[in-house]
RNA sequence: GGGGACGUAGCUCAGUUGGUUAGAGCGCUGCCCUGUCACGGCAGAGGUCGCGGGUUCGAGCCCCGUCGUCCCCGCCA
């Protein structure tokens, strides 16, 4: 390959073909560089050497794809190039051959900078070229062949469930296939794997994963694809550590192939403390922790600064945040007061600091966050972000309500301070990459809308026998916790699993206490209740996105970066123009007339 | 479904208060050049200012609509 010459290879003779990454062209004398998987090499054609190679480079152009024979070349002293891992040598040219020739690209490979990326995905066979894309093709490959070693190793065998299944009617909206045999009924795309599996360890097949495609028609964004890959596992008989110990075992693999060496086990934190520690169920390890500062306060100061007494007060560090000007800061209140809506008050620390009445109680605080966050410096005067509840604040705000309303401010904060504090930057290290399973998931979820408790997870996920032996299904279901976790990497959800239900009679329960009837029970999930019944072990998985992790690793803002062949914002293929209309004739076979709109 | 940013040459972008012939860099084409590696020099071609409508004596610029790309909220068990 053109990438992997190096000087070792000094004297052989070889063929490489290629793309022509640039020409250089200095009439009797032509440079091209040859491009391929592996990299760049240089190839001199002489007119006095090799006129014949000579004339044919004339005509050649970028993104020609030629083959060329001839002797490679330590190069002279002066000519050495330091910036290319081939620098140390050329290729001499005997005879060069254009294999094909090339329309000017709309844009070129070689440029590093390319900013359309609706040119990128429109020619994304060009796009691919490029050698950061490659690289992340690359990645990818590793990262996923590293798993499936892995898992493979660890007695997991990987099982295809099927693309065209059954639709369900929780969760996300799905991708239906008509059905040309059966009128008016159709197929769905697979959320996931998720019943197919459980069905494997009633299947009596252990310990199973998938590298596993999942569709979603649902609104995209930078981290969601409508069609994305996930690393599916499931296995009989686990604890929710036996499953963490695995995921931490195919990590450390596949990060190992990124030249990342991770240490396990990764921190655990309840759901409940999560929110209360960070305000969100996803944390960003890699800034510091809310600080509750209410005990720091006295009545009268409580009483004088128009403070809620019965309700948090959050504190939030910005490590090494800049002093603002007064006009800044005015604006900078302004505008986290208007994020924080009216019960909710921006409290000046540092104009505390400055008063005598006050000055206490803004040291109280500072050591509080510093103690709380583990900082070894703090000057809070003009670090710090205090939220405070406003006296009279609407009754319904409860802690909760506040610690996420920080908890977005944090996230807001870190973003716009990132120069500042600099927690985002990368040094190539596992401490670039902060870990964090959450677990004991609350197990239902009030929806607002439809004034019901329904699934926070999905229906097969096991409750906690203690909530469940209490009672608390029927007495306060909010209060039930899930056996279920998710693992997080630096603020982003990675994967999201259980342990689930293996009991019919629970698994009736769950429906049930959701207010299905037994009836509309079966007529759901019948075949999963009926698979229950015949001997069904305790199992529990979880999965991964695969994408998610190779984005992270490739340091890409979007999963775009990632996958092959993306989709846009609107779902669309801009390469092959999907979707696109069906024939009447298509649409007449399966049954499908178009609705007048 | 909602909010925001962007759309001018093949690409990246500039374009003042609405004013006469819309510019730059890169790329492209031709010529010159034997040590370049983002080669260099000279010359040249290249525009439905996303699209439609409106205001105006006059619109790349103002207004309305629409399409596309990106980001966010809703949504994603």
């Amino acid at each position: 390959m053109c990438g992997e010459l190096r000087l070792s290879a000094d004297g052989e003779q070889v063929v490489v073909m290629g793309w022509v990454n640039r020409r250089r062209d200095h009439g009797n004398l032509i440079f091209l560089d040859l491009r391929d998987r592996a990299g760049i090499v240089q190839i001199v054609l002489d007119k006095e050497l090799c006129p014949e190679a000579h004339a044919k480079a004339e005509a050649v152009r970028p993104e020609y794809v030629v083959a060329v024979q001839g002797k490679v070349r330590r190069r002279d002293a002066a000519a050495i190039n330091p910036n290319m891992p081939t620098g140390e040598i050329e290729i001499d040219v005997d005879e060069l051959r254009v294999l094909n020739d090339a329309k000017t690209p709309p844009f070129s490979p070689a440029e590093e900078a390319i900013g359309n990326e609706e040119l990128r995905l429109k020619y994304r066979y060009v796009d691919l070229r490029r050698p950061a894309m490659q690289e992340n093709m690359i990645l990818r490959h590793k990262v996923a062949l590293a798993i499936r070693q892995y898992l493979s190793g660890e007695g997991f065998l990987e099982i295809e469930t099927p693309f065209m299944t059954r639709s369900t009617p929780e969760g996300a909206r799905d991708y239906l296939v008509p059905s040309r045999v059966h009128p008016g009924e159709f197929y769905a795309l697979p959320q996931s794997p998720q019943m197919f599996k459980q069905i494997l360890m009633i299947g009596g097949l252990d310990r199973y994963f998938q590298i596993a495609r999942c569709f979603r028609d649902e609104d995209l964004r930078a981290d969601r694809q409508p069609e994305f890959t996930q690393i599916d596992l499931e296995m009989t008989f686990p604890q929710q550590e036996t499953v963490f110990r695995v995921v931490e075992g195919f990590l450390t693999a596949a990060f190992r192939e990124a030249g990342i060496t991770l240490s396990t086990p990764f921190p655990q934190i309840t759901y409940d403390d999560a929110i209360r520690r960070f305000g969100i169920d996803k944390p960003d390890m890699r800034l510091p922790e809310l600080t509750d500062v209410r005990s720091e306060f006295e009545a009268a100061e409580l009483e004088s600064l128009k403070i809620e007494p019965g309700l948090p007060i959050v504190a939030i560090a910005i490590p090494n945040k800049q002093a603002m000007s007064n006009t800044q800061k005015k604006a900078f209140i302004k505008e986290v007061e208007t994020g924080l809506g009216p019960d909710l008050a921006y409290l000046d620390v540092e104009r505390l600091a400055s008063s005598a009445q006050y000055a206490g109680l803004s040291e109280r605080i500072d050591r509080a966050v510093a103690a709380n966050c583990k900082l070894e410096r703090i000057e809070p005067e003009h670090r710090l972000v205090v939220v405070s509840p406003r006296l009279g604040a609407n009754k319904s705000r409860d802690h909760a309500w506040i610690y996420k309303k920080a908890g977005q401010l944090r996230l807001e904060l870190a973003k716009r301070f990132r120069e500042e504090h600099g927690a985002f930057e990368k040094k190539g290290t596992a401490e670039d990459y902060k870990f964090l399973w959450v677990t004991d998931f609350p197990f239902f979820e009030w929806d607002e809308e439809s004034k019901k408790w329904t699934f926070a997870h999905h229906p097969f996920t096991s409750p906690h026998e203690d909530d469940l032996q209490a009672g608390r299904m029927e007495s306060n279901p909010g209060a039930v916790r899930a056996l279920a976790y998710d693992i997080v990497l630096n603020g982003i959800e990675l994967g999201s699993g259980s342990i689930r239900i293996h009991r019919q009679e629970v698994q009736q329960q769950i429906f049930h206490s959701l207010g299905m009837s037994e009836a509309e029970a079966k007529e759901r999930f019948g075949f999963f209740l009926e698979a229950l019944e015949y001997g069904t072990p305790p199992h529990g998985g979880i999965a991964l996105g695969l994408d998610r992790i190779v984005m992270i690793l490739a340091g890409a803002q979007s999963l775009r970066e990632v996958i092959a062949f993306p989709k846009t914002a609107k779902a669309v293929d801009l390469m092959v123009d999907a979707p696109s209309p069906a024939t009447e004739m298509q649409l007449k076979e399966l049954h499908i007339q178009r609705r007048r709109s």
